[in-house]
Formats: structure tokens, sequence, C-alpha cells
DNA sequence: TCGAGTTCTGGGAGCGCTCCCAGAACTCGA
DNA sequence: TCGAGTTCTGGGAGCGCTCCCAGAACTCGA
């Protein structure tokens, strides 16, 4: 009997507001404004809920909370799945990462959600029914319809990596052309005259502004750009890029290389053919991710800052759903140099 | 006026529930059997309905039905966030992908939360508070209080990776016992005779379970077992394990190393130190993850599906939630050896 | 001291579903 | 043909909150 009644009272769901309102001795109508912070509360009133609220451990009821406010009190993380997995991986946690502490403290949800282009129409329909109040989207393809079509259908919608297509839908990248340019000025401050670079996918704004920096740079110095060869985000893709590289302009001495994981592929190709790096060829990635610093030579790189990128994200479409005016449009995060062995 | 009517609409969430049983000529009662898949409903009624959801793009009201039905109809990630980061990124995405494809087509929504120690009560009371119907647990430290907690708290709870201290809590793990059970064995086969293993952390079941193994596959073999050097999940503690390897054992021809990410390390100081791998030193590395084939060798590895560790962690949760009995308490996934250069 | 303004409070309707109940409509064997 | 069992249906209470409203309790300057 005792026993039972254990059991019960843990698997019962806690105390209910109408527990806490009689134990601090007012009406739920005040636990509720205590709850949601509401301004016009005796401090009295508000610091005898506050100790129930401890005392009971109360945690009000999320489904309650949203069915009578009419909010949802959750946003959604929508992640692209595309064939090659790779793209999200490293990308993933570090944004997680920021959007999670961005969020400690407020009472939302983080809905997680997988798409796949031909689950479009089902996701357009159940983000916009209500069920989040916004949704952070990473991991695109450039021309994804997606943030769009829910952007038209009404939701508060954040894109992480800027979107090539449609400029209307706010987004958060890191300074990708900067992170370029900077590359390019570097292996030219080494006095490297003939460089190369492996850019990544068109298809991807990240890919085509960080190849608009090393334009740039290059132009700056009046060298040549026209040694560019396209990569996806593996290593194989990287060594081809490199191969193909080496067979045009065979005196290559720098290249810049659009991804870290990429980067390791060329750099398998460049030690192959007997090229020293840095001495031979100077070569500069792009992420700082863990593979940066283990490859051989440890790789100088352009470091973005994925978890700021997963903050900021966040901070904006919170900013959104609060009201407030005079947000950014689209923000755009600094890169940095990091250098190491390989240039 | 127009305008604004349009915009009201895109912004209310859709139709209720009351509409699609107007519209379908049935009480809402039945529509919720339809939607719930009871039987019990005649198959005109039904596909009436079924007719009308599709037309409306009728989605229901989450909220709505977690409160009447008093379930939460939603499960939680919860993922350990410890000092070192390195663990969650390769497993996250994996992990993820296999979640979600196991829930496709359930009504549940997958909720995200990471877990820092100090957030545990926090963490506790939310999840124990009917928030959700059970939770999935990964990158936890094998002597981590909170699947025990949750479990006791009466939460349903299945863990990622074998817990250290209690086994009352179902858990689904890679077969690490066997995995380095065959790492040993091909090192044996190849004809190496002072084998030597740097391991993971002490406190996760992962490492241990793999050290288990390699000692296994040497004792079959008659060889001394005694070459152990420690790692965490970072290459730099790969580089140190192996550099005290090296001077214990001048003469060592292989090694077994707990992870890829660690064997990147070794892999660095085995050849500043002039040894050829596999010809003086053959290395075999664990996960198969991407490090393993960009490696230089190209890393042999046992392989674990780390996707395949997602989907059946929920197939298991769910099997519990709908009350399924003869599920096993914990499982054991296959892996397997991949052969590459290095061994 | 008074009254207009501000601050604070409780009551009760309602959010959109599910679940329970009672009864109607079928089945099918004797 | 009848009645017991099964299948199917609708009505209405209720899940646990928020939000609106009306009114009570304060403030403070003239």
């Amino acid at each position: 009997m005792t026993g039972m009644t254990e059991i019960d009272r843990q698997r019962r769901p806690g105390p209910r507001i109408e527990e806490v309102a009689r134990l601090a001795g007012v009406s739920k109508s005040t636990v509720s404004r205590v709850i949601n912070g509401e301004q016009y509360v005796s401090a009295k009133a508000r610091s005898a809920v506050q100790d129930v609220i401890a005392r009971l451990r109360y945690s009000p009821n999320h489904a309650a909370r949203s069915l009578a406010g009419s909010r949802a009190n959750a946003i959604a993380l929508v992640v692209s799945e595309h064939g090659s997995h790779v793209l999200g991986d490293p990308f993933l946690a570090g944004v997680l990462r920021g959007v999670h502490a961005e969020l400690t403290g407020r009472h939302m949800q983080l809905l997680l959600m997988l798409s796949r282009p031909e689950d479009h129409d089902d996701l357009v329909s159940y983000l916009s029914g209500g069920h989040v109040e916004g949704a952070l989207l990473i991991s695109l393809h450039g021309d994804d319809p997606l943030p769009a079509r829910l952007h038209e259908a009404g939701l508060p919608v954040v894109v992480g990596g800027r979107p090539l297509s449609n400029a209307t839908v706010p987004f958060v990248d890191s300074d990708n052309f900067t992170g370029g340019l900077d590359a390019a000025r570097h292996l030219v401050s080494l006095g490297r005259n003939k460089i190369a670079t492996i850019a990544g996918p068109k298809d991807m704004a990240a890919g085509l502004d960080r190849l608009g920096g090393w334009r740039r740079g290059l132009g700056e110095a009046k060298l040549a750009a026209n040694l560019v060869a396209e990569a996806d985000f593996t290593p194989e893709s990287g060594a081809r890029a490199m191969t193909e590289l080496l067979d045009r302009a065979p005196d290559l001495d720098g290249v810049f290389v659009a991804a870290d994981i990429i980067a390791l592929g060329a750099l398998q190709v460049l030690h192959a053919r007997g090229r020293r790096v840095p001495q031979d060829v100077a070569v500069v990635g792009f992420d700082d991710s863990l593979l940066a610093s283990t490859a051989t030579p440890p790789l100088t790189t352009v470091r973005q800052d994925v978890e700021q990128l997963g903050r900021t994200m966040t901070w904006r479409l919170l900013g959104e759903l609060a009201g407030e005016d005079g947000l950014p449009p689209s923000l755009l995060l600094p890169t940095s140099l990091v250098r190491r062995a390989s240039a």
C-alpha cells in the first residue's frame, strides 16, 4: 500500500498551479503572473509564490501553457540532410551548443527536425501550423527553397549560412569573404606569387564568398586569379582538385582550400607528388576544425566560430519573436587567421 | 484591408478538429479516433475523415493533444556536455539521424537538451515532470548519475553507451569488447608480437571494454598485455601516449588505439620517430570516422554504426512506452574491422 | 481630505484536443 | 426471427494553464 502510493506520487507529474496558489495564499492568476515575470505583482506575493515553487519543485505544464497562451513556447532547429552527410557533422555540435546556451533560462523548448527535400511539404505545414514560434535552419544548400517557403508562410526564420537566392530571409553567417581575403593576403605576404584555390561547391554561398575573397586578395597583389578547382566537402574531392591544379600549374607555390576537410585530401596529394609543405607549397585551410591541428603538417587556417553562429541565430530569432525592432536583417560574424605550420 | 486578412490567415494556425468533423460529417470523437489510429471506426467514416484532413492539410494541435491525453508526445535527447566537447561531435550527427529515422511517422516530438552536471537537478525535475515520456541519453561519462536518477524518478530511459555503475538502466552500445578483440587478433594475424594499446579514458565503459577485448586477444595468442597507455579523445593525448609507449618499448610492432582521433596523434609521433606504418608498427583504430580514411596512411579501424545506435535506442524506448514486453534490457551492436593501409 | 491615477488581485471563460460513457447500429448463430 | 455480442458513434467533461475583465487597494498632488 505504502509502496503503491510512493510509486504513484513518483510517476504523477508533480503539483499544479492551483496547489502553488493555495500554499502561497494567492490566486492562480497571481502565480501565473509570477511565472511569466509580469509586472504588477506585489513584492510580498511574488516572494511567497517563488518560495512555494522552489519548495514543491513546481514546473508548469508546458502543453497547458502553450494551449492557453496560444503560443508554442518552442522553436525548431531544422537540419538539412543531403546526400553527403559530411557537411553537418562538424557544424552541428557547435551550433547546438550555441543555440542551447542562448536558450537557457527562457521557457522555450528546442525541437529538432531533419529535413529532406521530399519532406518539405510536411515540414512546412507542420512548422507553420502553430507548433513552433520560429525556426532556425542550418546545413542548407544555397538554393534550398525551404527558408523562403517558411518565411512566406509567416513563420519567423533565421538561416545559418547565407542563402543564395532569397535575400529577404534573415541569416547569420561567418564572414567568408573576408576569411578568403585574409587567407589570400597571408599567402601573398609569404612571398608566394603562383597561388591557387580549391573552392567549395558553387551552390553554397560559403563556397562562393570564400572564392570571392581569395580573388580580391590576389587582385590587390596584381596576381592572376585563374587557378581554381572545385571540391565538395570530402578529402577525396580535395585530392582530385589538387591533382588537377598541379597538372595545370606544376610550379604553384600556394593554395587556399575552402575547408579543412578538403585540405586533408590536398595535403596527401602534395605529399605524394613530392611537394614539401610549406616550403614548396603553402596551404591555408578554412574552419579551424579538429582536423586542422592534427593534419601533417598542422594546418594554417581561417577560424570560424560555429558556437557563436548558433548563439547569434538564436538571439536574432528570439528578438524577432519578442517584437524587438532595430534588429539587423542579417549578420556576418568575424573570422580570424590561425597560423600553424602549413603556411 | 485585404492585406490584413491575408496576413491574419497566414499566421493563424490552420483548421481545428471541429472543422474537420463538420466537413467529414462526423463528430470530433470520430476524427480523433482516426487521427490516433484506433479501431472501431467504420471504413466509410475513416476515409471521409482522411480525405478532409488531406484537403485541409490539418495537423492536430500538439499542445492540446498532450494536455488532453495527459501524455507528452515527446521524448528528449539529452546530450552530456563535459569539458572536452570532442566526444560528442562525431557521435551526435549520426545518432541524431538514427533517432530521427526511427521517429518518423509517429506523433512524437524530439526535444533536445544539453546537460551539464550543475544542471542535473533542473533537468531531473523537468524531465520527470511530465514534459516528456522518456529520454535518450548520450555522451555520458560512465559514472554519470543522471540515468539512474531519471530511472528512479520513474522516467523510461535508454542510455547510449554502457553506463559503468548501474546495470539496471537499459542501454544500447556497440560491442566494444569484440571490437577490441578483433583488433588484437588482426594484429596477431599479421605476425606482430609486441603489441601495445592506447586505451580510452578509464571512466567510460567504451574505453574499458575495448581494452578488455585487446587483453583477451593478446591472451589468446599468449602475448604479454602490459603495454598500455591512456588517452582521452584528443590527438594531443594520443601523441603523448604514443611517446610514452615508444619510450617504454622501442621495439613494439603493433598498436591498437581506442579511437581514430587518438590514433591521429599516435601516427604523428610514429612518423616523427621514424617508424614506418605499417612496416615497422601496425596501427588499428576504432570508430571508422571520417578521420580514418584520410589519415596518413589510411587507418585500419574497427567500425561502429552510430546511426544504428540511434535507431536502436529509439526503438527500445518507444517499445517500452508502448508497453511491449520481451524487450531486451540492453543491446550490443556488432562492430566490424575495416582494413586499410595502416595494419 | 479627496479624487484621479496607478498598482495589484481574483474569478471565470476558453485554448483544442482526448477520454469516458451511454446508446445506436450492426453481426450472426440458434 | 430474436437476442446476445460486437462494432461504431456522438456528447460532454476535463486536461492545466493564460488572458480578460472588473474591482479592490494603494499612491500622491492639490
